[in-house]
Order: C-alpha cells, then sequence, then structure tokens
DNA sequence: TATATTACTAACCAACAAGTCATTAAAAGA
DNA sequence: TCTTTTAATGACTTGTTGGTTAGTAATATA
C-alpha cells in the first residue's frame, strides 16, 4: 500500500518541488477560482479544489484570501470590465453609419468578452445575485449601467442621425442587450454539454442578429 | 429556559399539529424545492429548509424523495412545460398573419410560462446545467428543442406566404429566443435586487422586441 | 556555510448538512 | 373502546468542508 501510494503521488503530481512565488500566486489563484466558479458554481466549488488547480496547497490559499467569500468577490472585480473608456474613446471617432456601428460594437464585445473566460462571468453573476445582493449591485454599477449607456448612445446618434426611426431608448438597449447574455449563458451552461446538432455558431448569430434589428424579418416594409 | 422555550415554540409554529396528508406532501414538498432552488441554488439550499418551508420535518421529506438529487429532479421534471401540444395546435387553427402569430406566442409564452414560478426553471437548469448534464440533456429534449420546433413552424409559415423574407431558420429561431430567456434570467437574479431604475416592464418590452423583429430599427427600409 | 526570514504545507478542528431509524401519534377497523 | 397500521418526527450518525496552525523548507544575507 506505501509503495502503492508512492507511485501515484509522484506520478500525478511529479516531482512536487515546493515553490516560493508570492508574486505570481494571487493570479494563478484568481484564474482557477474564476474557471471553477463558472464551470460547477460557488457553493458546490471545494476551495481545496480551487488552491490544487492553482498548484499550491488550501492552507496557501487563505494565506492570500482570508475567506472564500474574499476569494469570490475578488474573481468578479478582477474580471469586471475595465474596457468602457475605450470602447467609448472608440465610438466617439466612429465616423460610419450607425449600422455599422452597432455592428462593430457587438462583434468587438463578442471578440473582447463573450470569446474570452471572461464571459463566464455573466453567468456566475446571475446564478449567485441572490446570495451575494452586494456582488449583483457592484455588477450592476460596473458593467450593466455602462454597458447601457454605451448602447443608449450608438442607438441615439442613429436616431438623431435619421438613420434610425424613433425608439423607446430604454426598451431598445435590452433588445441588443438579451442575444449577448444569451449567448454568454448559452456557452457555459447547456451549450457546454449539448449535442453537435444544436450548437449556435456565434459570429453568424451576430451577423443575422443585426441584420434583424435592423432591417427586420419582414418581406419588403411598407413605408 | 424551559418556560420560555415553549413560548417560543407555541409562537413561531402556532399549535404544530402533526397531520397526515400523504397525497399532498409530495406537491408541497416540490413547490417549496422550485421556489428555494431558484432563490438560492441547489447547493446553497439545505433539505431541512425545503421540509420546514413545506410545514414538515426533515425526515418525512426523505419519506417521500430518497435524496436530495432526485428531489431535484423530480422539480426540474414536474415544472417542465407540457403545453407545448396545446401551443402547436392553436398554432395549427391559427388564422392572422405570420406577425401576429408571432406577438401571439411570444406574449403567450410570457403569461404562461415567464410570469409564473416555472420561469424559474430555466435559471435553475442553467445555473446547474454542468453539474446535471443529464438534467441539462432533459430540459434541451423536453422544453428547448420542441421550443424552436414550434418558433421555426412560426417562422416558416411567414416566409412561404411571403410575409417574412428568406431566414436562416436555425438562427433566426434564438433571436426570437434569446430575449425571451434574458426576460427570465433578469427576471431572478439581478432584476430581483434591482434598483427601481433598472426594472424592465416584460409585457411592453415583448412589443417593442416584436416590433423591432418584424420592421427592425432602421427608418426607411430601402427596397 | 551558518543564520534569519517567510512562503508554503499538511495535519487538524469545529461546524454543518445529508441521510437513518427507533419512536410517536393520527387514523382506520374491530 | 381497543388494536393495528403507517405518516410523521427528531435525535443521531457519518462524511465533508471552510478555516487554523505548528512546523518545513526555500531564499536572502552574513
Amino acid at each position: 500500500m506505501s509503495p502503492s501510494e508512492s507511485l501515484v503521488a509522484s506520478t500525478l503530481e511529479a516531482v512536487h518541488k515546493r515553490e516560493r512565488r508570492k508574486e505570481a500566486r494571487p493570479g494563478e489563484l484568481l484564474d482557477a477560482a474564476l474557471a471553477l466558479f463558472v464551470e460547477k458554481g460557488y457553493a458546490a466549488t471545494r476551495v481545496e479544489e480551487v488552491a490544487s488547480h492553482a498548484g499550491v496547497s488550501k492552507g496557501t490559499l487563505f494565506l492570500y484570501f482570508p475567506t472564500k467569500e474574499d476569494l469570490f468577490k475578488a474573481v468578479i472585480r478582477e474580471n469586471i470590465g475595465k474596457l468602457f473608456p475605450v470602447w467609448n474613446e472608440e465610438i466617439k471617432r466612429f465616423t460610419g453609419s450607425s449600422g455599422d456601428m452597432l455592428r462593430y460594437a457587438m462583434l468587438s464585445w463578442w471578440h473582447q468578452i463573450g470569446n474570452t473566460p471572461a464571459s463566464g462571468i455573466a453567468k456566475l453573476v446571475i446564478s449567485e445575485a441572490q446570495n451575494f445582493p452586494d456582488i449583483a449591485a457592484f455588477y450592476q454599477d460596473e458593467v450593466i449601467r455602462p454597458g447601457n449607456a454605451l448602447l443608449r448612445q450608438i442607438l441615439a446618434r442613429g436616431v438623431e442621425s435619421g438613420e434610425f426611426r424613433s425608439l423607446a431608448l430604454d426598451q431598445a438597449v435590452f433588445t441588443v442587450v438579451a442575444p449577448m447574455m444569451f449567448m454568454m449563458m448559452w456557452k457555459h451552461s447547456i451549450g457546454a454539454c449539448a449535442a453537435s446538432a444544436d450548437i449556435v455558431d456565434p459570429e453568424r448569430f451576430i451577423h443575422m442578429q443585426v441584420d434583424v434589428l435592423l432591417h427586420g424579418m419582414t418581406a419588403s416594409n411598407p413605408t
């Protein structure tokens, strides 16, 4: 029994060299935590699992994060989009049509959020909102409201220029947001275990989405 | 101490009459479980809590459901929509335009699913899909595919009649589904703790959604 | 090489929660 | 009224997990 144990140990964890890397630990722990929280949910992931995924012992985790809840909140805070300023700049400089602008924004969102691990944050926040109301509020303040404001600007620009018709902007914003949220949810839940027949190609979906958003599904719109 | 205890007991749980209601228990337990699972998530809700919400002791719960996981699956199975046959009948009889049909379907969905406790099932399944792959598959088979098929019929009808332009139906279906999913997610997560400024009025949102879906946002569509 | 510092570990603990079971009492039948 | 049946209970067991800490070893410094 003793030999077999040591065999397993040496096989699985290689040489098991103990390293001291104070700087790198927090980041690695946050990455591991993000992946696991997104995959299994907050309550269902064990801190020891997070630690071992980060190549560290459980004790070490508590050296950097006083409690599991603190780890969770740190994960959210760390992965929250700080790129709204950049986007705001971009749309200010944008010279094309508002339709192109909308398409650009949605595709840009997909490449910089939807298609990265950060997209898991949305599912995480939604799953855990009721258990962590302050996190929900934080997310609302830091991403939902800025995101809505950004889209609102794009739509308002289109309305002002006469390219879009007059819209109830509060509602219309959600009309644009909904499909993006949907894609993130899908990707990190059902999509992860969907049959090959039911996969959704994100890029194509966005193009179709923008197309419908702009022109509708009706064959020839009567004026 | 003894007197105060009995006082508390009698105050909190009234007379605490022990009742025998074999028929009613499972349903009451499933209702309580649905509410709590949706609110707090599977892992974070204690079976004892479910039991007490159903006015019953923990032991009794295990009398009807052998394990917590069985309870969970029973909740999903119980609340999964069995009304697709009805809807299928309705759309077969429907005589109006395909646009009206789409609007009718979406509003009907809202009144019979979105606005009921059953809407929590979607959030629940999405949150827990990775932990219960068979539940995800079950949900996919029992609601997603039938739902998609239904919408596909509506869209195909419109295309065939010439009311809608030619559409990539696989993608278009998700364009219709996404906002409905979004509303359910919103309602049971961020929406539950959102500031009054950020509330979404579902009925108005659906009307706007259908309007955009049909006619797009562009001011005057060039033919 | 010897010493001091501290990142890191693993064994440990207390709390908690899923699931069990001997006991209790509400009905039904005699 | 007495007996039988069984729905319901709650104290108990057992396994798990967040969090602690005494000790270990990697690095810096002399």
